[in-house]
DNA sequence: ATGATTCTTTGATCTGTATCAAGGCAAAAA
DNA sequence: TTTTTGCCTTGATACAGATCAAAGAATCAT
């Protein structure tokens, strides 16, 4: 076992939970102080470029991390090129397989991205000895497979304009800083050669579909890559989503 | 808590590993007798006939289980009646969410089925205290997530008859028997229907790539329901997946 | 058995999205 | 500033798979 024993530095403050990054997910909500300080002893920060690879499918994986700042995305690759994006990471998500020697798909940056990255093997003796968090762990990765469902029902099922809406719907929720939040200007992020990857669609048809719902005052641009919600109500009618909602993403 | 006491039964043989259905999928590998006699009393069967609806949507999760003989999807459905499936369960699968009160979709027997049952909250105190098992359904848990995302790159850059033919080679790998398999007689268990929910295509185009990889010499139709892989070289041709595998479903 | 019902196959046609192609715009480089 | 470069938009066309339709098997009920 190398997990590390408790730091001793009582001159330091102590570390609060909102300092730990892993906290974004409230994997540590339940830490007591001794934890936090073992999380931060393992803690370090890594950055990666836009455009940059975080980790290719099949490589050790060293750390565990959460996202900091910034956006990536997790995306599968046929042979002859076709991409499907199966996940997509934004601040506070996990990074990680409790148990995992690997994964099964890339991880790239599609904006410059800080991780707070925590030694794997570390992180793993401490996951066995503390069943809060490996419980948390738990309930990230059936969110996540929640997700994929919702996903695999967008992909297999959802019209172009369908699933155009889905993702303005979600970003709009998962960016959404204010209480309401219905007309913040919202990121893309993305290229819409990414978005095309990320709903199982060509670039052209992502860009006509923006067009379109443009066109008819559901939302608007301020630049390519900045757009406001317009109508809330209209957009989910458009997500083909049930009213009461439920999805996950 | 409200987990069991051992029973007092020394007249009853050692429960066998090999009689806890749970360990189709290697959940009690690691279980002592005594949690294998606490499993045991708190396990119970039933039954449901083809079409009968296992679990709606929403409802509460009051047990979980594995699957005994039969087959079983999980399945979306949107309020104008699209349906797509986001999982198989196959002799051997699990039901049942770790901490989560209910489920985001609907199971349902495609044939008759079997479940072992465990009473929810007695299984999830023995899991809180069994860390092992925790452990081994974070692994299933994990296992169904790259599941998951293979069918998402299925779902949103396949064609259609890479995903036939990825959904034979599927079948043909998990229900081979043999040790080799390739030309053993396969059970679809499902309907054309169904298999395109599971697809995310229309029966029509279902049965008429059956009809060409049958013409083409690929797989044979003994009747609609069972069919050989007669070429299964030329069947991984046609999923469209790496010759190396790494996939999991 | 026999008729009813349900599932499957196959054909004809339609359509949503992909593909091919050509400019347009904005940020970065020169 | 001008040029380059990388995205993005829009139009024209093609095509895979959906939809519509009808006839054939298999299964079920009587």
């Amino acid at each position: 076992m190398n997990q590390p024993k408790k730091l001793n530095t009582p001159s330091v403050a102590p570390i609060k939970c909102s300092q730990c990054p892993i906290r974004h997910r409230a994997v540590c909500a339940r830490c007591d102080d001794d934890e936090l300080e073992i999380l931060e002893s393992m803690k370090s920060y890594k950055t990666y470029a836009a455009g940059d690879v975080i980790l290719w499918r099949g490589e050790p994986l060293e750390f565990v991390a959460s996202v900091v700042t910034g956006v990536a995305t997790l995306s599968k690759t046929m042979e002859d090129g076709r991409t499907q994006m199966v996940g997509l990471l934004l601040p506070s998500d996990f990074i990680g397989r409790p148990g995992r020697e690997q994964i099964e798909f890339d991880v790239t940056a599609t904006v410059d991205v800080t991780l707070c990255c925590f030694d794997r093997p570390r992180f793993e003796s401490l996951v066995c000895e503390t069943p809060h968090i490996a419980q948390r762990l738990m309930e990230l990765a059936l969110d996540e497979l929640d997700a994929a469902r919702d996903w695999m029902l967008l992909l297999g099922r959802k019209t172009a304009r369908e699933k155009i809406a889905t993702f303005i719907e979600m970003l709009a929720r998962r960016s959404s800083h204010g209480q309401d939040g219905s007309k913040d200007v919202i990121d893309l992020h993305m290229t819409r050669d990414q978005i095309a990857n990320y709903l199982g669609l060509t670039l052209e048809t992502v860009s006509r579909q923006f067009s379109a719902l443009k066109k008819d005052g559901v939302i608007d641009f301020s630049d390519r890559k900045h757009f406001t919600v317009e109508d809330i109500a209209a957009l989910q009618d458009e997500t083909g989503d049930d009213a009461d909602g439920g999805v996950v993403y």
